[in-house]
DNA sequence: TTGACGAGGTGTACATCGTACACCTAGGGT
DNA sequence: ACCCTAGGTGTACGATGTACACCTCGTCAA
């Protein structure tokens, strides 16, 4: 009864498939079933083309990373190495506004346990930078570390999600009374005045987390350190 | 048939059970069906404590982050101040020490979105710290995002989750060939000779991490750095 | 003493999910 | 003429979260 011929699934328009419909009704609403319909096809057909779901969520952030990291002239024109400082700067920003373009992909990377082809390859770039800039393998190493999710162009959300909060949270838990956080509300008060009527501005706390800690390694290499024995 | 008598349940004893039964076999293992049979009670009775399963997760990161948030004798046994260094870095090596005993607490943090009263009663402490120790408002604020999941005493898991792909996973993606990531080779091979046959050592990582913010953070606060305009 | 009430535990039932398994079907190579 | 296989179908199962009606006490006011 499937009158119009449609195109033949592969796992990358399964994927997009899946892709498109986490940005257009979120994240939870990609279901086997949900995208077997999207996609005009019986849930199990995609079995075919997928192993599993943890398969489908791997391969979903694969193909978004793949977005900046794929192609070499994002930021890749070989600039001169002492500018690394610079050049992992210009990609994280630019996998943070890929990231953007998908929000549900900052819970879904946090969420992935394996580390996919276009996942290793931004780590890879990322490297790669680093020890172009002269950082030892070891620094290198700890510099990884210490970027953390920050190289997928997120910090962790440290206070409540906006907006994440929709439905009535029927918790059986105390609400928390403000006046008992004193130092929270004086650092939020100096924040609110500063930005009013707005939330922590993200992009902002992003880019200074990125610099204070690209710099603090700065230091380190041109101080020749290295790991204690 | 209940020939032995229960306790009566308590939102706390719910909430204990389940993080006895998540230490137990994993965060996984924790449905409310599980947990009710261990606690020798029908499914729905633990609804009668707790809202819903958002709840009980809520719940269960909140007992735990108690158990280093509530006692002052942790940490806070007011010491110079100028010391805030060193008193951020006990606390969150003490979060560290107890999130070590509940493995799956870290990733169960992560997902987490409502804040929880002993959720902010550490990150009020952490801030107060920072406060007490001369910081700005404006700098504190900075700095709690910089520090990022580091708060919670661990740091994001860059590489795979050792131990966390146990069953043959049957993903349809192409196989990562060492040979295609030659700058994580790198550093991957300095790192097996610095420290053979283990894999990252994330004690120190983290120590590497946080000492190197915590060193940056003091230099602004040093310079008396505050907002550009 | 009685009666109502509410807190806490029960039982049944349902929707939704991932996915195992057997099957069908069309195209291509031998 | 044959079978093989890649790709799509259909049915079915077990697990999960939880809605809803019910029951059963202990407490306390009348």
């Amino acid at each position: 009864m499937t009158c119009r011929a449609r195109p033949p699934l592969t796992r990358d328009s399964v994927i997009a498939g899946a892709i498109a419909l986490a940005d257009a009704e979120g994240i939870d609403a990609v279901s086997m079933r949900a995208l077997a319909a999207r996609l005009g096809v019986v849930p199990m057909a995609l079995y075919k083309h997928v192993g599993d779901k943890e398969d489908l969520l791997d391969g979903m952030v694969d193909q978004v990373i793949d977005a900046f990291s794929a192609d070499p002239e994002a930021s890749e024109t070989a600039p001169r190495p002492e500018d690394w400082r610079a050049a992992v700067r210009t990609r994280l920003l630019a996998a943070r506004a890929t990231l953007a373009l998908h929000p549900w992909a900052r819970r879904a990377i946090e969420t992935r346990v394996r580390r996919t082809p276009a996942v290793l390859r931004h780590m890879d770039a990322l490297t790669g930078l680093l020890l172009a800039g002269g950082l030892s393998a070891d620094l290198t190493h700890h510099a990884m570390h210490t970027l953390g999710n920050r190289i997928w162009g997120f910090s962790p959300e440290l206070f409540n999600d906006p907006g994440a909060l929709p439905t009535s949270t029927r918790s059986s838990a105390p609400e928390p009374e403000p006046a008992d956080y004193p130092a929270i509300m004086r650092v939020v008060t100096d924040a609110q005045q500063r930005r009013p009527g707005g939330s922590c501005d993200e992009d902002y706390e992003f880019v200074f987390a990125l610099d204070l800690t690209l710099d603090a390694l700065a230091r380190l290499a041109a101080d020749g350190w290295s790991s204690p024995a």
